[in-house]
DNA sequence: CATTGTCTAGTTGTCATACAATCTGCCTAC
DNA sequence: GTAGGCAGATTGTATGACAACTAGACAATG
């Protein structure tokens, strides 16, 4: 078998550095990315700005409409609901597929989230959060999946970034993925969906 | 509101001709598409080819690797399976969405696919199956379900013109997605969910 | 005053061309 | 027969250019 081993294309790195700076909120939504700037400013073909973008605007980060720079999304309330709503499903079914199983990765980013300083950016927990249920979902071990939930994951990371008052004692959201993850490796497919349930309804039904 | 009349762009015609050829199974799976020759043979420059293709490749028609021509996706029996597997949680949430509700748009293709001559060809009958599909997950109303739903419905569809034996009598078909229709529009959520269930695992258990 | 027509500046959509990096297949040498 | 290397083909990226389009300001008209 041969590993994969990633030679980094000019949109890859592009697009990892855009996608940086969008969801750090170095750049504000509503922003607009003028193609002929980003060329100038990082050095590259505005081809290759075209491409990098195209990708962002899959991921749900950037829009775009003829003829009008794109902007970076402005995440709204109903967005984010929207959001939940079809996650919850694909939640369900990374859960149940996995009950009884323990996934090292994920206890891993658990263990790593836990161990964050009480003073830590916030912007480290979302990452090792997102971490976490993307650990889940490859686990799995279904491509298609693994795609559709990457196309929700940034967006998702994008609202989360705003909505840090959610859980304003960061011990409640590392215990709850414990409880997360003891659900799914212990019980059979029913107790891991509620768990799941349970954890997407916490933070989201009142706002 | 604004309605959202949408002129076509170059990428965009030739995206959708491409696509056309190869569900049509006019372009067989495994044919590479060197991006010189497409462009050669449409007029259009290659940049707006490497566009298209990259649409094409996010639909899942496509694949890519780098430095290596586009080749048309070979759909395996475990593609189908693992298509199945996270279009059920899907259909599912659009059914259960939808509980209670009559979508005139599904009933109007309904109608189209029973009306279909018995000598239509294969590839129409898959395509107003398709539009059913499409308008009860537009129907919902949720844009990151219809994002969703469309990349998976490329490949699907792909993966129908390969299986036609699965209905050898195309009555049949077109009664399933009734009685989904009825469940849909009459049942609480759960007979809802349950004629899906039942109408995926109709064809697939088994081949 | 409100509406409409027009102009200008800025940005994107597309094209043409070119060159470097890389893969593939074939050919040669051992 | 296998290893090594060469040539052709194809992609990745860059450069430059022009047409198409949008938005905003401004003048003309009712």
């Amino acid at each position: 078998m041969t590993l994969p081993l990633h030679p980094v294309s000019a949109v890859g790195a592009l697009a990892d550095a855009l996608r940086r700076r969008v969801l750090s909120g170095e750049i504000a939504p509503g922003t607009t990315l003028p193609e002929q700037e980003l060329s100038a400013l990082y050095g590259v073909a505005r081809p290759t700005v075209r491409e990098a973008l195209a990708v962002l605007v899959h991921e749900g980060l950037l829009r775009r409409e003829r003829h009008r720079s794109a902007q970076v999304a402005e995440v709204t309330v109903a967005d984010l609901d929207d959001l939940m709503f079809v996650r919850r499903p694909l939640e369900e079914l990374t859960a149940t597929s996995l009950a009884g199983r323990r996934v090292g990765e994920a206890d891993a980013a658990l263990a790593r989230m836990a161990a964050l300083p009480a003073d830590a950016p916030w912007s480290e927990m979302v990452a090792e959060h997102m971490a976490l249920h993307q650990a889940l979902v490859v686990a799995v071990g279904s491509p298609r999946l693994e795609r559709l939930y990457g196309m929700l994951a940034a967006e998702t990371r994008l609202g989360l970034v705003r909505l840090r008052e959610v859980y304003p004692d960061r011990h409640v959201l590392v215990a709850e993925h414990g409880n997360l993850l003891d659900a799914i490796g212990r019980g059979p497919g029913e107790v891991a969906r509620e768990a799941v349930a349970a954890h997407l309804d916490h933070g989201w039904g009142d706002h």
